[in-house]
DNA sequence: TATCTGACTTTGCTAAACCTAAGCCAGCCT
DNA sequence: AGGCTGGCTTAGGTTTAGCAAAGTCAGATA
């Protein structure tokens, strides 16, 4: 194995997970609708507003992450109201909830104001606050100097041909 | 305490740690940046390079990281070479790093190609692989659907205000 | 002294993201 | 039947992010 990881210019860039998973919600105002669906918001008006983007934005966005199958779109009807749609996360969706986490993690620490932030994330069962935490499979607990970046099946696949 | 978290409408946008993260990295090219000083890029043409980026927006995106205080920029120089300056990442830049590995995570779990991921990420002292993980002050693993939101020090305070 | 290279900056342009304001439609309520 | 409400869409305009191509500048190297 010559030095792969020297000359990741041609690759990196083309197949990077990071870059892809970026590629769907790289933005500002999916990922903070991301946020408001894991808050429990379901209805169209609420993530406009809870988010604060105009309603055109909201709809192209929605749209874009139903079809990304982020969220699913489906019917329900409050009692004595007339059916609409709702928007839930899906699995594909809820397993973006650590990146979320790490994010208000990070503005807790460096960007909150000094009243402090206006939410705890909680767990259930314990109420004990909850962190993104980086770990290893041996379950050592990692820190961020404590990495090792290796080439990986589709950089090794990709050399071969 | 009323149902603080019903109304959240007002207060969610304005004062929202995952919204004033991304007021800082909430962009394609700035988290792709971090990527790059992550893995241990340095130089100026290699951030361009390896991003996928013009020199234009490198520059932009590599100072204002500087002013946000995520990089620092500074002089070295290599043996029979110029000084020339480099981009580091301070700690500001680093406890980024969660974020970026959810990303990737989630990138190579829904997103990377048939080959599979082009690079893993592993822990320096023990060679496994290294992932993000929910975590409870109590110590128990959380999945994402174990969270309660629950109003944080911002909150009270503005509205005993 | 002249050239080369890395690290930018400048110029001029396109495209994506977002805004406000207004319009539309379905179904429940009176 | 007529109006109200939620959930959008359409129209028109601004701001931000990005590109390519060319220029600048400082300090090795020849």
């Amino acid at each position: 194995m010559t030095d792969l990881l020297a000359n990741r210019d041609a690759w990196l860039m083309t197949n990077c997970s990071i870059a892809r998973a970026l590629d769907v919600v790289g933005n500002r105002s999916t990922l903070l609708l991301l946020r408001e669906a894991s808050l429990g918001t379901r209805r169209f008006d609420d993530f406009a507003t809870r988010v604060g983007i105009s309603e055109p934005v909201a709809a192209a966005r929605l749209k874009q992450l139903v079809a990304d199958g982020l969220l699913e779109r489906r019917p329900y009807r409050e009692p004595g109201k007339r059916t609409r749609d709702e928007y839930v996360l899906t699995d594909k969706g809820a397993q973006l909830v650590p990146v979320l986490v790490a994010l208000r993690q990070w503005g807790d620490t460096w960007a909150a104001d000094a009243a402090g932030p206006s939410v705890r994330i909680a767990h259930h069962d314990c109420g004990a606050e909850v962190h993104a935490v980086l770990r290893c499979a041996g379950g050592h607990d990692v820190e961020p100097d404590e990495l090792d970046v290796l080439p990986g099946p589709g950089l090794l696949r990709a050399d071969a041909e």
